[in-house]
DNA sequence: AATCTTTCAATTGTCAGACATTTAAAAAAA
DNA sequence: TTTTTTTAAATGTCTGACAATTGAAAGATT
C-alpha cells in the first residue's frame, strides 16, 4: 500500500492508494487498516495528515472509524441504501449550481422514470401497489401542507421505481427523481392543481396494478407535459412581475 | 454558520454546517470561507479539528483550498465531469461489494440506455454520428486489446447517450455505462465475438443516422440479449470447471 | 469453577504550538 | 513605469501531549 505518486497533498496521496487498495480489492470489506500510527510509519508522515487522508475516506463511505482497543479504521461495506442520500445530494448540488434549466432536467427525469415502466409493471408486488395507493390517499387529504404532497409525491414515484425489482435502477432513480423533486415543487407549487395530479397518479397505479407497462408509460409523459406546462405558466407570471 | 449539534465528531459537526451553508445557498459558489484560524475560533476547536472537517468536504468536491496569501478555501462549482468520476467509482464499488448479479446490472444498463434512444435519435448531431463511427472503426482494427476494445465500447456508448443532448442523462448514464462495462467485460471476454458486437453498434450507428429511434432500441435490446446469453454461457462453463 | 469487578493497554479524538511552503500584494529599486 | 525584493497571510506539515473510549486481561468474590 506504500507507493504514491508524487506533487500532490500528502493527505490527498494517500487517500488515493488507500482507495485504490479498496477499489483493486487488496481491501476486503470489513477489513481493519493498520492503525493510524502505522500508517504514518508506512507513508513517512505524521499523524494528522494520516488523519485527514482517513477523514476523505471516511467522507465517501470508504471507511468507518471505531475508538478503544481493537478499534481503528475499517473498510465499510457500501450499502445502497447510504450511497443514495450521497447520490441526491450531489445532484441537488449539481443542478442548483450549473443553471441546468427546468426542462433539461424534468426531461431526464421522466425519461429516465418511464424507462422502468414495463418492469414495474411486470414485477411490481402487492406491497408497492398498497404503498402507492396508500401515498395517492394521503395526496388527497385536505389540509395536507405542500411540503408533505411533496414528500408523498417522491414516495408514490419512488414505489412505482421500486416496484421494478431492481436495486440498481432504483439507486440510479433516486438521484434523478428526489433530487429534482425540490426544484420542481418550487417552480410548481402555486399552480400546481393536487386533483390534476392526483388523477394522473391513480391511471399510473391503477396501470401497474393490472400490469399494463404501455399505459403506465402513457399516464407518465402526460404527467411529465403537465408538470412542463406548469413550468412555463409559472416562468410566464414571474416575467410579468 | 456556528450553531451545531452534538454528540457526534467534531469535524463530522462543522462539515456537516458547512456543507447545510453550502447546500442552503447561505455559501455561494466561489465564495471563500473563513481561514482556518478563523473557523477554529468560530466553532471552538483547534485547527487540526477544522482541517479534518475541510478535508471531509474537500473529498466531496464541495470545497476546494488554495494556499497562500489571498488563498483559503472556496465553494467550489461542482461540474457535471467532476462528478461523474465520483459517480462512476461508487456505482464500481456498490456492485463488487453487494454481490449485485450480472443480469440485474445488466437489466438495469440497458434499461437506462434505451430511455436515450428516442432522444438520440431525434437530436443526434454529426458530431456524435462521427464519434460513433470512430468508434466502431476502431473496434473492427485487427489486433486491438482487449482493454482497448471495452475502452472503445464506452466511448461508443458515451457518444451514443451524449447524443441525447441532455447533460442530466449524461451524467446519470455514466455510472450505467461505465460503472457496468468493467464487470461486463470481466464476464463476457472469452466468449464474445467481436464481428456481433460491432454489427449491432453498425445496427444502431445507423438507426441513429436515420434518427429512427425505434430501430436503435430494438438493436439495443439484441445487444442486451446478446450479451446475457454471453454471460449465461461464461456461467457454465465455471460451472464445468 | 463461575461470575463479577477492576485495571490496563491500544486506539481514535482533540488540542497547542511550531515551522515550512506558497502566493499575492505591497514596498523598494531600477 | 517596470522590475525586483520584501512581507504578510494562508495552507501544509510536524511534534508531542492529553482525553475518551473500549475490549480484554487480571484480579476479586461468591
Amino acid at each position: 500500500m506504500g507507493e504514491r505518486k508524487q506533487s500532490a497533498d500528502l493527505s490527498v496521496e494517500i487517500a488515493t492508494a488507500i482507495r485504490e487498495a479498496i477499489i483493486e480489492g487488496r481491501l476486503i470489506v470489513d477489513e481493519r487498516l493498520p492503525s493510524e500510527a502505522e500508517l504514518s510509519e508506512e507513508f513517512s508522515v505524521s499523524r494528522p495528515t494520516v488523519r485527514e487522508a482517513l477523514k476523505r475516506l471516511a467522507a465517501q463511505n470508504l471507511i468507518r472509524t471505531k475508538r478503544g482497543a481493537s478499534g481503528g479504521a475499517f473498510v465499510n461495506r457500501l450499502s445502497f441504501e447510504e450511497a443514495r442520500g450521497d447520490l441526491i445530494t450531489t445532484s441537488t448540488l449539481l443542478l442548483s449550481m450549473n443553471e441546468v434549466d427546468f426542462d433539461t432536467a424534468c426531461e431526464a427525469r421522466f425519461t429516465l422514470e418511464r424507462a422502468c415502466a414495463p418492469l414495474s409493471a411486470e414485477r411490481r408486488t402487492a406491497d408497492h401497489l398498497a404503498t402507492m395507493r396508500a401515498e395517492i390517499t394521503r395526496q388527497g387529504q385536505a389540509g395536507l401542507s405542500d411540503e408533505s404532497f411533496c414528500a408523498s409525491d417522491v414516495a408514490f414515484h419512488r414505489a412505482f421505481v421500486d416496484g421494478a425489482g431492481n436495486p440498481v435502477l432504483s439507486w440510479q432513480l433516486a438521484a434523478a427523481v428526489e433530487a429534482i423533486e425540490p426544484l420542481m415543487n418550487m417552480i410548481t407549487y402555486s399552480q400546481r392543481d393536487r386533483t390534476q395530479v392526483i388523477a394522473l397518479h391513480t391511471e399510473i397505479a391503477n396501470a401497474i396494478e393490472r400490469q399494463d407497462g404501455l399505459a403506465a408509460d402513457r399516464a407518465l409523459i402526460r404527467l411529465s407535459a403537465y408538470t412542463q406546462e406548469l413550468a412555463r405558466k409559472a416562468m410566464e407570471l414571474r416575467k410579468k412581475r
